[in-house]
Parts: structure tokens; sequence; C-alpha cells
DNA sequence: ACCTCCGGGACTCCCCGTTAGT
DNA sequence: ACTAACGGGGAGTCCCGGAGGT
């Protein structure tokens, strides 16, 4: 391998790759620098070399994970191109069983929510950011004229999508985390809202 | 210190309300034997009386978060006495700043739901039976004579609350933070809705 | 066996004989009450009829580890019949290999003087009682006139077969082991001091 | 703090003399690890880098207490220059008032010789090590011709040394305690001695 | 007087974050 | 960038002193 420095930004972000997906699946405290070295094929004391300490490395990890969620929301919606349809888009991709099951590489603003309640400032700007992003991309895909009213259905409508994902992956019963997942979209979706 | 059995159901139940505080506080990981035991006037040694493992601990704390969760939640809808009431009650209590920052007390089907994700079975089970309860407290408080309407929305209402409480307590902005927590609120009591 | 009140009171001379051997033995932290109890022929659960702590066990232990001694050297002193013979008589005692091997029946004085000098003070004073008794039987035994000096010497006899004693106990090398027993004890008894 | 090997020695040492003072003043059972190692300003759980065993520190303790007892010793030898008054500078530093309070420093052939005879070879190795030092240091300080005359006067001398110091410890009479540092002093280094 | 058990603390093992040296 | 190792600390086991209850 070369040692270039754009060799070592390319290891940096694969680090964060594999920190951000162990992150979502296990939460922050548990995965250790070993192993995600070794999951990035690279050793633990290479560590330091692009992170000045763990809590740093969590930290980005978290805003990459954060920014992964956006990319793949930014692209459902694209996809469409209605605004309706956008909506409908973004919110079965987010409660569809896929998103529900494949934790690593699923939307950090649900995921992620009770740690980075515990984490830093900077992260939790980051989750902030994220949150605005989510309801600008949602009112905007609504169609009721007052902006007040909009804004007011994102913010539930991104609330229940959270919750949803949130819950449907700790309940224990396949039915009901089938339910919250369709019943939810269903709902979010219905065309006859207010 | 006394040497009877129920003294030891007392000490068992003591070690149980400090783990549950503590896990809701900083998750499951976090927490230390030591820590839990010293807050329970009591040492490390003295724990495997009580728990066979620190996993078997963390599965009986979540239990008791759940179970404390409901009982606030029995009191609050037991308070007020008409249906409607019941449910204004309910979300309020819920989406009230104090639970949103008293997370040592919170309802544990929020805070507890991505650490639920990945606990034990049983631990899953009582968060399912959990889930339930709520769901048929929120729909019993519902007046559409639609009940597979009134599940849906219970389902809804549920996971907006849920989620609006976990972002509240992520997200860096207070004014967001409390957006989520009034807007959500005003929107899931309005009594126009279908 | 009976339940009298002389029962109980031979119950209780068993365990300090066992005791006060073990604790010469072992030192006064190492025996543990169920081990003591045991060779008692009772059981760790009896204990505290006898004894309102462990510290109280180790105190009259030592105690009687003390008047084991004292006893023990009144039989030698005794024994002998002229003044002089019976110095060396006693010298004998202490210094003889036996003495030095056989700790469990050794003399306090000696064996447990470090335990002492951490040890309670009702300890303390009957240890003083006992060096105090010893040095008389020795200034005893000496022939000179001049009775500061046979307390000066007495001093120093019992000082010597002290540190003779323990060093021989700790000593690796057999033959400086018994030198310190043979040569202290010739020059002890040596006839010819001033 | 720093890594390299040589830290790692400074370390070693530092646990070291805080065990050997330890050691002498409370005996060998009684010192918990995480006790010598908070006093040593490390925690509990880094012991194991540097001993194997609790057993392995309390055996190079002894130790590093023997030589300690040895590097005081041969100092106050030194400062004097003729033969005899180093012998008179020996005495009185064993019998001082000093030495019988300050267990922690105190030289080890008296206060450890009853923790000794319970150690393990190694230990009882130095200790016979040392014990002929001593004896060396005493004989070549008298200036009787006969050399076995000179190893006997000196194998009583340092008997009534160690045995004066542990009685003047654990008796419990100031008078008697002073008695016993000062006349033993006195008849030691008496020049009048045969 | 025995049996059982509780709470306490010590000990050991092992892993983690971090740093030095190669 | 890797290897190795240091110090921190947590989990689990064991046993002790002590206090019921049969």
């Amino acid at each position: 391998v070369g040692h270039s420095q754009e060799d070592k930004a390319v290891t940096h972000r694969r680090i964060l790759e594999v920190a951000s997906a162990r992150v979502r699946e296990a939460g922050i405290e548990k995965p250790a620098i070993g192993e995600l070295m070794k999951a990035a094929n690279l050793t633990h004391g290479g560590f330091y070399r692009h992170f000045s300490s763990r809590e740093d490395l969590v930290d980005e990890a978290i805003q990459r994970a954060l920014a992964d969620g956006a990319a793949r929301m930014a692209d459902t919606v694209a996809l469409d191109n209605g605004a309706d349809a956008a909506l409908h888009g973004l919110v079965e991709a987010y409660l569809s069983e896929q998103h529900r099951d494949e934790v690593s590489g699923s939307c950090a603003v649900a995921t992620l929510a009770s740690d980075v309640a515990r984490a830093s400032d900077r992260a939790r700007t980051a989750y902030t950011r994220q949150v605005e992003d989510y309801l600008e991309i949602i009112e905007s895909a609504l169609d009721d004229p007052d902006p007040t009213r909009r804004r007011r259905q994102a913010l539930v409508d991104l609330s229940a999508l959270v919750g949803a994902v949130l819950m449907a992956r700790a309940v224990n019963s396949p039915s009901l985390s089938r339910e919250l997942l369709t019943e939810v979209a269903a709902a979010v979706t219905e065309p006859a809202r207010p």
C-alpha cells in the first residue's frame, strides 16, 4: 500500500464505515477498538494514527451513521418525482422489514437516538441537523397549504417512523412487529389525512 | 441486619430499583456491578447471592423498568375518568419535559427500546407485553367505532410518543426539543382526527 | 454430652487450647474460626456461644498461650533445686531443638512477640506480666550479689533466649540454627560470667 | 505515564517499598493487594503485571525489607571508624526508641522473624544470609583474639538485640520497654566483658 | 449446639484503552 | 503501521465473620 495522505484518508474512512455499522448494531459502548480495526483489516495498534481516542472515533462514527441515513433518504426521495410519492417512498423505506432488520445500515436518527442523548455535543448537534433535514424533506412532501400544520405533521410523522422502527425491533412478536411497520405506514401515508 | 428470607427479598428489590434507574440513564452496558451495589448500600461481593450473573441482573432490571412505566401510566389513566381525558393525560405525561429529562424514572418502552432489541428473549417478551398493554389502554381511550381503525390509531399514537420522546432527548436544540413534545402532543390529542 | 455449665467451660477450654496452639503456629491472622472449631470437634456455628467475636478468641488465646509457657517454665525450674541449676534447666529447655521445632506448644513470649505488639491492651498487659515473671525467675537464679546487675543480666539473658529461638526458627541453615541454640545456651550459662 | 521498561521497574520498586513497609507494620497476612497498590498510587488491577501472586509479592517484600535493614546497618557501621565504635553505633541504633517505634522501617531480622519462619524457602534463605552478614559485622567489631569466642559473642549479641527489640515492642509498660533497650544496650557494649 | 445463609472483601483472570519502541 | 505491554478496572469465585432459625 502507498503512504500518501490520500491513502490515509481512505483508511480513516474504512474504519469509520466499520465503526458506524457496529455502533448501530451493538451500541456505542460495546465495540472494542481491536474488533473494529480487525474488521477494517488493520491492527489494534494502528488506531491512534487516525483517531485521538475511542471517544473521538465514536463521535465521528455517529456523525457518519447519521450521514448514511441522510444519503439513503435522499436517494429514496430523488428516485420518485412527485411530492406525495416521495413521502410514500420514504415511509415505505423507513418501515420496511429490511430497514428494521439490517440495523447496521439503518437510519441513525432512530437507531442511535438513545446513544446520542448521552453523547457529545458535537454528535448531538449533528443529530439535530439531521432531524431538521428529515423534517424539511417530509414537510416539502406534504401538500397542506398551512405551513404550521405541515410542520406539525412532519414532526408527528417522523416521530411515528422512529418510534415504530424501534419498537418493531424490540418486540418479540413477529405479528406485532409487522403490524407496527405496516399499520403505521398505512396511517402516515393515508391520503385522507387532514 | 436481619437475616430472614423477607430481608433478602427487600435487598433484591433494592438492587433492582437502583439498576433499573441506572440502566435507563446510562444504557445496559455501562453500569458496573460494584457501582450499582454501592448505590444500594452493598458491596460487589454480595451481588451473587441475588443474581447469578450480570446478564441476569440486566434482564430483571429491564423488566423492572418496564413495570415502573406501566405503574406510572396506570396512575395517570386512573386519575382521570373519561375515556378521552385518559388519553389526554397519558399523552401529556409522556410528552412532558419532566418525562423527557428524568430519564432514570422514564418509560422503558421508549428509553430502553434499542437496548431491549439486543437483549434476552425474556426481556423482549416483557417488552412486548408492555407494548400491548399500552396499546390496549390507548385503544380503549379512542372513540372511533371501528376497532381496526382504533388499533391502527393506537399503533401510530404510541409510535409517535416513543419517537418524540427519544428525539427530544437526543436533539441539541431546546426549541426543537420542545417543539417535538408540544406539537406531537397537540396532534395526537387533536379532537378533530378522523 | 451433658449440658451443665461445667461442660460448657470444658468446651470453652478445648477451643482455647486449639486456638492457642494454632495461633502460635500460624500467627493470629491466619486460623479461621471454622478450622479451629473443627479441630475442637465442633462446628462453625457453635462458636458464638463461647466467644463474642473472633478478636475476643484471639485475645484469650494469646493469654492462654502465655500461661502455657509459664506453666512449663515453672515445671522446669521446680524440678531442679539448686539456683544455678534452675537457670541451666531453663536455658536448655528454651534453647532445645524441641522448643524450636514444636511451635504450637512453645513459649509465647518468644513466639507471639510480634503479634502481641499489634494486639489488644489486655493481651499486651498479660504479655508484660509474663515477661516480668520470667525476669524474676532468672534473677533469682543468678548469684550476683548486686541486684542491679542481676536485673540487667536477666534482661540480657531473656532477650538472648527470645532472639535466639526466633532466629533459629527463621533461618534456613540447620547448622546456623543449631549454632544459635547451642552457642547462646553455652554463653548464657557460662559459669565464669561476671 | 511513561511506558518504558525502566518505568516498569520503577513501579515494581515502588510497590515493593510500600509492601515491605506495610509487611513490617502489620505482618504478612494483613495487607491487602488493593491497599498496597493504592498506597503506591496504582489500582488493584495492575498488580499482576508486576507479581504473579500475592505470595510472590510477600516473598519479594520480605527480601526487600531485609535489604533495607542491611543498608541501614552498613551506614551506621561505616559512619564510625573504630571497630569497637562500630559495634557501639550498631547497638545504639538497634536499641533506639526510634527503631523500636518506627516499625515500618525497622530491621526485618527482628521484625519479621516469626513471619519468615512460616515463609518460603527463598525468603528464609535471604533471611539466613542477612543474619550471617550481621554476625560478620559484629564479629569484626569485637576485639577478642579467639575467633570461636568472637563467633559465640556475636551470636549472643545479635540474639539479645533481636529479642530486646521485639519484647520492647510487645510490652505494655513504658518503663520495662525502656529498660530492655537501655540495659541490654549497656550490657552488650560493656567494655569489661571477658 | 448445629445448619444455613447473608453480606463483605480479597483474589484472580481477562479485556480494554492507550502508549512506547520497532 | 505493527507488536507488545502497561495500567485501569470489571466479572466472577471463594471463603470468612457473623446472625438467624431448626
